[in-house]
DNA sequence: ACGTTGACCTATA
DNA sequence: GTATAGGCCAACG
């Protein structure tokens, strides 16, 4: 097991992260785009898949199998212990998957911009 | 300290 | 429609 650090700095952007995918419905996905967008960091999406990299090891639940590339397609699924892992929890949550892929994206696609208020 | 990598996105051809 | 290039910025060797 390994231990990743979070730096001072970037917590509270790692918590913004969490804060968000944690807003996301069951049987609805989003998009690391999305989020950094949502958080003002849109040419930094890599970094919002790197906070997902962390959010195994946060004390709190992040449904991380939500979120997916702005194309559908389950990326991180190799981080999830097993190859099929992030595919069986969407499935289990009325996303259909097919080989990585989640159908009808389009429609489960949920945007934090559109659903969440900005202050 | 430098180069490479990465759960990505946008632009251009 | 696919293919390639550039950018982004933190973590790692």
């Amino acid at each position: 097991m390994e231990v990743i650090k979070i730096s001072e700095k970037h917590r509270d952007f790692f918590s913004m992260v969490y804060a968000v995918v944690q807003q996301v419905p069951e049987g609805r996905v989003t998009s690391y785009g999305a989020i950094a967008k949502y958080l003002g960091m849109a040419r930094s999406s890599r970094m919002v898949g790197w906070a997902m990299n962390a959010a195994h090891h946060q004390p709190f639940y992040v449904p991380a199998h939500r979120v997916v590339n702005r194309e559908g397609l389950l990326t991180g699924t190799h981080h999830f212990g097993s190859a099929h892992r992030m595919a069986e929890l969407l499935s289990n949550e009325g996303v259909r998957i097919c080989n990585d892929q989640v159908e009808n994206f389009n429609s489960l696609f949920w945007d934090p911009a559109s659903n969440l208020a900005l202050d």
